[in-house]
RNA sequence: GUGAGUGUAGCUCAGGGGUAGAGCGCCGGACUGUGGCUCCGGUGGUCGCGGGUUCAAAUCCCGUCACUCACCCCA
């Protein structure tokens, strides 16, 4: 019998759990201070609210959960797990949009579900945390976002990394100059997002593949290698002189998306690449994506997705957001030690001994003292056979081994003379306490 | 969906044709009313599973499953 969870998930043990609410604590109160609400959703969804939101290799990848009764015979499925969290989000705000603010800002944190093959950082169940706002197209919105997400980085102890931006209109329009037909802008955007991979030659040799003309590649690959100059302002005014109106307002948005991120914690990480496209099949303005160095993948990523609500209710409902990967961000934590000590162990502030195999409730009662006085206390469960002999071998090395920082003994002596025996696991020194000070013994 | 690598004790791994080894862990003991250090003793595995070659397979071959990594795509 194989023990181990299904493929691609993952069990988490008391440390494991202990590291994941520690990240998930600090991306929710970064997240609250920028005012975005808490929003919950079902892990299931129907599947046709699913399907045809995430392109081709996404439809692909939906857990699909069969039709009770025939759908066992016919393999004929009706719901899914949920992909990610911005669909139904997406379907939440066509639902409740009367009563949801005008403006509705909310984060999400919890689990997805993606027919994957398992890699490093990647997994079939993970946990997203998204921020996400409503009902505006001002740029100061995407501002907003990348501030909250670099806040986010920046409260976890991350130094180096990059916001990365780019524009779905932009790309458009220079795939539109480069002379790509409309219909195999996908198939463009996706080679152009694997430039930094596979290089600009191989960028021409795929653009080749799908039939693209040579000149094509010739000019997507000068538009790749000219990397942004550092007056961002004059390059920008320089590239929308040979772009068509979509791509103008991709620069000008582009333009106040870094003017704005000036003035927060964004602006230093951010940077723009133009090769950056993102495969999601909904985004329909700025796109963004969190590196770091040593992560193939991106630590987060997101974007502006103008008409997906419209998909749900028929008119559109501006909105823009970005998810940060729970999974990837503690692979990297995990692999740079970045966990506060604290996070890490002590299960229990103090183990009470159980030295008289006959008192149990001697140290029952001294351990409900200590909990009402605040204290996480263990007692220690099995009792020596003989009072005395031998406590220490199983009570005081389990103690050691789970990392309890105090250790109680009340023997023979302290109860004749009416005290306790504090023993400091760490240096090992032990101090007679009176009974009735041991809480405040402990909390000096 | 494609490709590569690895499956041997609870864990990390060695052994590459003659029926299994180390370190750590675990259990017991010495020393302390009592852990970590040290010392002594002990526990430990049909070598992923199935088949084949061979007098003989953990070892070679085929298949299968699992895990890992990479590609694709993504967080």
């Amino acid at each position: 019998m194989n023990t181990g969870p299904a493929r691609g998930m993952r069990d988490f043990l008391p440390e494991d759990v202990r590291r994941r609410q520690y990240v998930i604590g600090v991306i929710a109160d970064v997240y609250q201070k920028y005012g975005f609400e808490p929003l919950e959703t079902p892990a299931v969804e129907n599947l046709e609210t699913l399907q045809g939101k995430y392109g081709e290799e996404g439809d692909r990848l939906i857990f699909k959960i069969l039709k009770r009764g025939e759908g066992a015979e016919t393999g004929q499925a009706d719901l899914a797990l949920r992909y990610d969290l911005t669909v139904p989000l997406a379907r939440v705000i066509a639902e409740y949009r009367a009563k949801l603010p005008k403006f509705f800002k909310r984060y999400q944190v919890q689990p997805v579900w993606r027919a994957d093959r398992p890699q490093k950082g990647r997994f079939r169940e993970f946990y997203q945390c998204d921020v996400d706002a409503i009902g505006s197209t001002s740029m100061v919105v995407e501002a907003e976002l990348l501030s909250a997400a670099a806040d986010v980085f920046l409260a976890l102890g991350f130094k180096e990394f990059q916001i990365v931006v780019n524009h779905r209109k932009l790309l458009n329009a220079v795939l539109d100059h480069a002379g790509v037909p409309a219909g195999l802008h996908g198939a463009a955007l996706v080679i152009m997002d694997k430039a930094d991979k596979i290089g600009v030659d191989g960028v021409r040799k795929e653009l080749a593949e799908k039939g693209l003309p040579e000149g094509v590649a010739k000019t997507l690959r000068e538009e790749l290698a000219s990397a942004p100059p550092p007056d961002l302002s004059a390059w920008m005014n320089q590239q929308a002189s040979a772009l068509n109106d979509e791509g103008k307002e991709g620069i000008e948005d582009l333009r106040q998306i870094v003017a704005l991120c000036q003035s927060t914690s964004a602006g230093p990480h951010l940077a723009l690449d133009r090769s950056l496209a993102r495969g999601l099949s909904y985004y329909t303005g700025p796109i963004f994506e969190i590196r770091v160095a040593d992560l193939a993948g991106s630590l987060g990523g997101g974007g502006r997705y103008d008409n997906l609500i419209g998909m749900f209710s028929g008119d559109n409902v501006p909105a823009s957001g970005i998810s940060l990967g729970l999974e990837r961000i503690l692979v990297v934590m995990g692999e740079r030690d970045m966990f506060p000590a604290a996070v890490v162990s002590t299960p229990a502030d103090v183990m009470v001994v159980q030295w008289f195999a006959n008192r149990t409730n001697l140290y029952l009662s001294f351990a409900t003292e200590l909990r009402q006085a605040g204290l996480r206390v263990e007692l220690y469960p099995d009792a020596p056979i003989e009072d005395g002999k031998k406590v220490g071998d199983k009570q005081f090395k389990y103690a050691s081994a789970r990392g309890i920082p105090f250790v109680v003994v009340i023997g023979a002596d302290e109860l004749a003379k009416g005290t306790v025996t504090v023993k400091n696991m760490k240096t090992g020194v032990q101090t007679a306490v009176p009974r009735a000070e041991t809480v405040k013994w402990l909390n000096s």
